[in-house]
DNA sequence: ATAATAGTGTCTCTTAGACAATATTTC
DNA sequence: GAAATATTGTCTAAGAGACACTATTAT
């Protein structure tokens, strides 16, 4: 940024936010896709996007569309950038980059398709990983896939998956689900206890039917688990 | 990215990359900053960048000034995008989004000020944070050294400082200032070591003027350190 | 020999993972 | 009581850090 600075000395770009939308169905995790009614790539399933506007910050822009693909309140999920994507050719119209972001949400909302969208739809992401999706959508989905599963590690992200008041069992869960594999209860129930401010019991248990009622917590100020929950294999 | 998609009918950004250039002196951990000679800011400090153009790819174009302002090989040192910061007013002309990336070189290559540069200077992070620097790029750099801090543990980047062939101590001390601490040399040794990929024994040594000579070693096609190092504190 | 630096060995303490045992519920 | 789920306890093995010890050089 050195150079001189007049309008028409840089190329005009248009930059656009692309979402990873995060949530968790009964036994997979689900990434949110929405299907283009428009060329290009045109019935294909895409990440929900749009424009960042002229005075919107890029995280007001990512939480902006999160609002209104979702009807998911923005201030209710975390959101986080994860990389920045600008290939030259990666949209055949003009040249776009694409401020990637991603969310993790406890409820599913309402998916709305846009205006040159034909549906949206919450999708396994190991569906999703399969699909042939649009511009370099499936590059996308499988950094951010990487980077939450990886965060998921060291931070304490798994909670924005649950309910405000959950189980260990609950919490658990996201683990095993987002990491396809399954977790010693009790050791698992040990480690997170011991990371200070993860969680916070509320005094309150639950009845989940059959067997003994579990102790519910709520999220703890920590953001980071240390030391950190390791990825079997 | 679901609108209909006529150039009017979104606003045109800049878009920059942004550098952290790092390098290891003797005792510090230093990062290349540039004087600005024009306004805004005019005299401050600021990270070399500069505008992507219209047909490269953000990687590009951060090797591309990585070249023109260091004179380094950028097929020689490692680059890794950082972040990207696109606050409305983050630079008073116009609407800039800059795509901030890291590269960790170890020769100090010829640091050179662009047109509008009156200077450019290999800069210890410590003085180097506690300047007011242009833009938001203080941010960027605290940012940016959070990140290639925590990446250290975890990743074999450390001999991207290091030159080609290189002993453990020399590696050790990588560690050790970019983490401002100091680490017992045998169970440093010990723990690289038993790294699958990481150090290559290149059968020969060094000496260093006093002691016993050390093994030199090259960088393996490990990428990721298992089990991470872990910094002290 | 002494100092300096490199590298190995050993010990202790913590933590991870396996899994046994106990607690509290429904059927 | 039997089955299901939650939670606590115990054991073993691996890893981390402290530090003693050995190795190889210069002076």
């Amino acid at each position: 940024m050195g150079e001189g600075l007049q309008i028409d000395e840089h190329p005009p770009f248009a930059v656009t936010v692309d979402l990873l939308v995060f949530t968790l169905s009964a036994s997979a995790l689900e990434v949110l896709l929405v299907k283009r009614g428009a060329a290009p790539h045109q019935g294909r399933w895409a990440l929900p996007g749009g424009f960042v506007r002229e005075r919107e910050s890029l995280e007001d822009a990512a939480r902006r569309v999160l609002h209104t693909k979702t009807g998911l309140d923005p201030d209710a999920v975390h959101l986080e950038q994860v990389q920045t994507f600008g290939a030259p050719k990666r949209d055949p119209r003009l040249r776009v980059v694409s401020v990637a972001y991603m969310a993790f949400a406890h409820e599913r909302g309402e998916p709305q398709a846009g205006p040159s969208e034909t549906a949206a739809a919450w999708t396994d992401v190991a569906d999703a990983s399969g699909r042939k999706l649009a511009f370099d959508h499936a590059r996308i989905l499988e950094v951010g896939l990487e980077r939450a599963r990886a965060k998921l590690e060291y931070s304490t992200l798994a909670v924005h998956f649950c309910e405000p008041e959950f189980t260990l069992a609950e919490l658990r869960r996201v683990y095993e689900v987002a990491w396809d594999t399954e977790l010693d209860a009790p050791n698992f129930a040990r480690k997170v206890s011991a990371v200070d401010g993860f969680l916070i019991e509320t005094g309150n248990s639950v009845k989940q039917g059959r067997g003994r009622p579990a102790k519910t917590y709520r999220a703890g100020p920590a953001t980071i688990i240390f030391p950190p929950l390791q990825r079997p294999e």
